[in-house]
DNA sequence: TGTACATCAGTGAACGCGCGTTCACTGATGTAC
DNA sequence: TGTACATCAGTGAACGCGCGTTCACTGATGTAC
């Protein structure tokens, strides 16, 4: 009676070592795959650990509570935003070329990953992230920092430093969030598309750094 | 034994004429002082009754589910988004300094209606906003438009409009959700005060401004 | 002003639900010797 | 290679909970005459 499906997860990821294989893993991957379906704002832990094809005490075992999970994912997003971040840093272009860059990139991550974002930026204030989680935002606010610094050229001041990190900072990321939003002007203006998307940004960035440059 | 506290609700607001006096303001008004304790992201129907000193019954004479009450919360915000943009686009002073002004304006708007912002754009993709929730938002971002179209000169191209909206609608929508999200560097960085805030807003505010000059 | 009536805005019991978490357990896996 | 044992990653029943919504009802308010 109770065993309608014990079938084995329909997608058996890469392993299959232990009991179910990886379930750290594919519980993270499933419910930002939840999230990411057609607009989903919450989830529930055992509609996660029914569709892994797994007992809903089994997660458990690998995450304390709810909001562990969640930290975990918000980290996630946070290593691939900072890891997308210092590849643009790293870009063989000008500083202010290698600032675009990081802009389209913030974006682009945004984009892939919504779930990972609103995750890291939605969540309630009373919610204390993890050091593992707040390593990686650091991280990333590192290498925006240092892309503002070097576009903002060795003589400017810290007050300059400041706009031009929070100004790049601000328009990508009001941008991103703009656009994750559903129907606004600015999916509507960007035809939908990442394309249009993309060349709102690039515009917008053209005009940062021409700022950077009147400055 | 179910007559703990019939006490009347601790704030009758303004009258007493009917039962409550004005339950559907109130509703809309104590749900919003939730949703900005510290913190919160969620808010239950019977808590909001309760806190009310009201069956939870009550709310469905006012609204017909919980996804209207937050339609009405977001509408309600973005009325006061839209008259506050369109009072800033009426000030005597050159187009560009009403630019600024009505950025200023936007990020004031969301430090002190926390739980709108959060309403008004947070919320999934798949809920249908209704007419007179779009209507108010239709106006604010008309405001928006028109304060870029006048920024950018009688000469500019529609590309040129389109770039001069969305970097300032951008950046201070960015700055405002990245200052409502906790303790990241935005908070940091301004000392976690309005006032640092809004001067790091005129520091952007006029470093695009002078983007849109060096146009 | 009084009366009859319709409407409105409440009440509170009941519905059915899914949730997060805990816990004793079991069987598979890995390790020591 | 074989055996004993510890650990690990699952199971599934149970806990207690609060939720949104519906519904028959009641009593207050407003309206017509």
């Amino acid at each position: 009676m109770a065993a309608k499906k014990p079938k084995k997860p329909a997608k058996p990821e890469k392993k299959a070592g232990y009991h179910h294989g990886d379930l750290r893993r594919s519980l993270l991957a499933e419910a930002v795959a939840m999230l990411e379906a057609d607009g989903r704002v919450e989830f529930s832990l055992r509609d996660l650990a029914r569709r892994l094809g797994v007992s809903h005490g089994a997660p458990s075992h690998h995450f304390k509570d709810k909001a562990a999970l969640l930290d975990a994912i918000a980290e996630d997003g946070f290593r691939l935003l900072a890891d997308a971040l210092e590849a643009a840093r790293a870009l063989p272009l000008s500083p202010n070329a290698r600032l675009e860059a990081s802009g389209a990139a913030y974006v682009k991550f945004a984009v892939h990953h919504p779930a990972h974002v609103r995750t890291m930026f939605g969540k309630a204030p009373s919610d204390v992230p993890s050091d593992g989680c707040l390593n990686e935002s650091m991280r990333a606010f590192g290498a925006l920092l240092s892309l503002a610094q070097d576009a903002a050229g060795p003589g400017a001041s810290d007050k300059d430093v400041r706009a031009v990190t929070f100004m790049a900072w601000s328009s990508v990321h009001g941008l991103s969030l703009l656009w994750l939003d559903g129907d606004g002007p600015v999916r509507m203006t960007s035809g939908g598309t990442e394309d249009g998307l993309m060349a709102l940004v690039a515009d917008v960035s053209a005009m940062i750094t021409r700022a950077v440059g009147a400055r």
